[in-house]
DNA sequence: TCTCCTTGCTTCGACTTCGAAGCACTTCTG
DNA sequence: CAGAAGTGCTTCGAAGTCGAAGCAAGGAGA
């Protein structure tokens, strides 16, 4: 008989699934919390925990900001305008790289940041962890990193008309 | 430092990130594949899998199905539109209940999904399994399941009945 | 220096998404 | 058997999303 890849292994196709539906029940549920809380869209609020994170100076490129959140760049420009006429970051041209655009959160954006984590750590804790011990969530943890580095290292498979970072990272 | 709650849980706030950022990517990825392999979204290949795998009659309501994949009613009512438009599934009225549409699969839709299956079973395989063993995808799974149907289990926070005009539920 | 190619970001147009409102049918209640 | 309340789906309008094309700046080679 056949036995094609692994993937037809049922538990792995468990697995799979299990992971998009809890993904997606969570991002449903988180949008709805920030939305009441802060009229904010889960992509927002993304940006400016991103941002936050990466003190001290609370900046970050245009590419590598839409990189990390996964986002398009397009829509990319689109929310950080938002945010930006929300008085809640600011784009200023990238010093040593004229063509470079560089967001950094702004006071108002941290504050609103920290008035909504709490309620945003609760939807997170309630649902995902709850029926998790912190030797669980240490597990699930220790599995997806391995996971998502070796997503971040794998190359797009197809080549880009506009060729991505060339053949090696020369950095 | 404060140590609010339990969701400040350095562990618990990587698997969270691990946990968005992994699907992320390989929703994604997916995405991509399927649109150069079929032409379909994501949302279209949940439906048509979910139909396909609700055998014998690759039937569901639309409901039920909006649910299962976590997808809005009025977009499902537009992707399944596309989808009959396309052939790939039909819509008829709920035999039972005159309000209700269900959904079926036809043939064409599962010859497309049996056409599709092995590229996207790949691309799952190459991106979220390789680094995993066997019983690495167990654990997983065995992590994912009881977080799944605590989540389904849960009521929305505000499970409010479609409120009008402040209407008080007075069942 | 002058090209030519690459890269960073934005603009553009087409499409998708969602919630609210609306319509039609069902069920509950008296 | 009404009338009221509930449910299933679609329509509608506003907004967000993406890829492709466009613009401007950096960089390598002649």
């Amino acid at each position: 008989m056949h036995h094609p890849p692994e993937s037809v292994d049922p538990v792995r196709l468990g697995a799979y699934f299990a992971l998009i539906e809890v993904t997606s029940l969570l991002r449903h549920a988180i949008e709805q919390q920030l939305r009441e809380a802060a009229d904010l869209s889960f992509v927002q609020f993304q940006i400016l925990a991103r941002l936050d994170l990466h003190s001290p100076t609370g900046s970050h490129r245009m590419t590598d900001l839409a990189d990390a959140i996964v986002h398009s760049r397009s829509g990319l420009t689109y929310q950080a305008g938002l945010l930006e006429k929300a008085g809640l970051v600011t784009r200023t041209p990238t010093p040593d790289d004229e063509r470079g655009t560089t967001v950094t959160i702004t006071d108002a954006g941290r504050a609103l940041l920290a008035e909504i984590m709490p309620g945003h750590t609760e939807v997170v804790s309630r649902l995902l962890f709850e029926p998790l011990s912190h030797t669980d969530a240490e597990t699930l943890a220790a599995l997806l990193a391995p996971v998502r580095d070796h997503m971040r290292s794998t190359p797009p498979r197809s080549a880009a008309p506009r060729r991505r970072r060339g053949a090696r990272p020369s950095r």
